[in-house]
DNA sequence: GCCAGAACTCTGG
DNA sequence: CCAGAGTTCTGGC
């Protein structure tokens, strides 16, 4: 498999945009480039990843105005393999409107799970590669504190802090 | 294939 | 309020 990535500055750091010829697989934040970079040769060990490849500027651009709170579409196409468990969260993640969060549990519940997997749900956001295009920062603990984040609890929170400043300005 | 761990939650002391 | 058990899925050995 051959993977084209390109990193680039967004409000909240280094934005690292990773693609196959289909979509988006892989995107991340970060200060450095350089553990981003390690972190998508991890996730993909056997593919041939090329920096400053191919990537379709306007999922690039899509991501960035996500970003900068101009945008709540983040129509994507996505190619990130997982197994039907999560594709089945990624699918319940990205009904959470914008600007709002719910818990693991009602996650669970709303896929028509026991409570009890609530465990399970939060596993399958932890192994998602794509942050932002599948909100798992959306995603709270049940007593309403904040779980924790692949990419640094930091980075959690100022997404949700953009979503609620977006969501504010468009209210008034 | 088995064992340990995880971005959780509930119950009992 | 703290400690322990229960659950479902993933990843390493």
């Amino acid at each position: 498999m051959r993977i084209s990535y390109t990193i680039v500055d967004s409000t909240l750091g280094r934005l690292l945009v990773a693609a196959t010829g289909k979509g988006v697989c892989f995107i991340s934040l970060g200060d450095a480039d350089a553990p981003m970079e390690a972190a998508l040769g991890s996730d993909y060990p056997s593919a041939e990843l090329h920096r400053d490849g191919w990537v379709d500027p306007l999922w690039v651009e899509a991501l960035l105005n996500y970003l900068r709170g101009e945008s709540d579409d983040l129509a994507v196409p996505l190619d990130a393999p997982g197994s039907d468990f999560q594709k089945r969260v990624w699918a319940a993640l990205q009904s959470i409107p914008f600007g709002s969060t719910r818990t693991y549990k009602e996650i669970a519940r709303g896929l028509g799970l026991p409570a009890t997997s609530a465990r399970a749900v939060g596993r399958a956001c932890a192994t998602n590669r794509v942050s932002l295009v599948i909100p798992c920062h959306r995603a709270r603990r049940g007593d309403g504190g904040l779980a924790g984040y692949r990419w640094g609890l930091e980075r959690k929170r100022a997404l949700i802090e953009m979503e609620k400043r977006f969501t504010n300005r468009t209210a008034l």
